[in-house]
DNA sequence: TCGGGGTGGTTGGGTTGTGCAACCATGGGA
DNA sequence: TCCCATGGTTGCACAACCCAACCACCCCGA
């Protein structure tokens, strides 16, 4: 395979992937689509976080994120905190409810990759791992 | 790194790379949005093939496809040939504009990624071409 | 000190991609 | 000949987006 070809393949096959996620995503885990989910697991992550933060992050428009946000915190899952040091902003939080059920459906996605993912030698995940977070850098 | 947080990231990144990926595609191809080409390209490299075959491949609803297909047919990119076997079914070619139009697509988006893929080593852009593919499969 | 450009966030409006369900037409056996 | 399966279209609803306009607040320089 050519470096050409490879290029091709890799970018085939990410479109692939991404709708399958989505689709996949939608149907487990009615409760949390696959954008919030990923919201979620930034915010738990950063440990707080401003909105603005996760736009730039996933290359989302900042209403988008915005009404993202809403959607969550109407759900329970997120509180805002005004940030003392600047009152236009809201730093984003977990609350314990939406810790649990990030906690719940990553446990359940994780299994599903699992077994998709059933033989792959440690080093092969390691390394295709390390291609995709080096290519979004 | 742990297997388990390969496949956390994995899972993560893919979601970023595919946001990106519509998102820049639409930008630069206002006349051929990434489903689209992700489509064309398929049926190019299939030489002919059915509405149901490309929502079997890409995991799409047949509704999705049919207006798809629909949509390209009208910019005059593809055209549907009747199956002499079997009367229900359309066979999908590219038009002499639609193969134009996704060889223009193709190197400008090859361009784009190359750029991004400056300074990674070819032996390294198989591998995450394959790992993805296998992936997928 | 005060005015203005920059930044964080919300809202209104519109587009696109998608799935589900209902439907039509054709095909292929029992 | 009937009946079910299959390829495809259409109506409907919805989620995720973006752009533009807007508000509130921050901060720097004249």
């Amino acid at each position: 395979m050519h470096s050409a070809d490879a290029v091709e393949s890799i970018q085939r096959e990410m479109t692939v992937f991404a709708r399958r996620a989505r689709a996949s995503a939608g149907r487990l885990h009615p409760e949390l689509s696959l954008v919030s989910y990923t919201l979620l697991g930034h915010v738990e992550e950063s440990g707080g976080c401003r909105a603005t933060d996760l736009a730039a992050h996933y290359a989302l428009d900042k209403s988008t994120v915005s009404r993202q946000v809403a959607g969550l915190e109407r759900a329970g899952l997120i509180e805002r905190r005004p940030d003392p040091k600047d009152q236009r902003v809201q730093v984003l939080h977990l609350t314990r409810s939406g810790r649990h059920i990030l906690d719940r459906v990553t446990q359940s996605r994780r299994a599903a990759f699992r077994e998709r993912l059933t033989g792959w030698p440690a080093e092969d995940l390691r390394r295709f791992a390390e291609y995709l977070v080096r290519y979004n850098a």
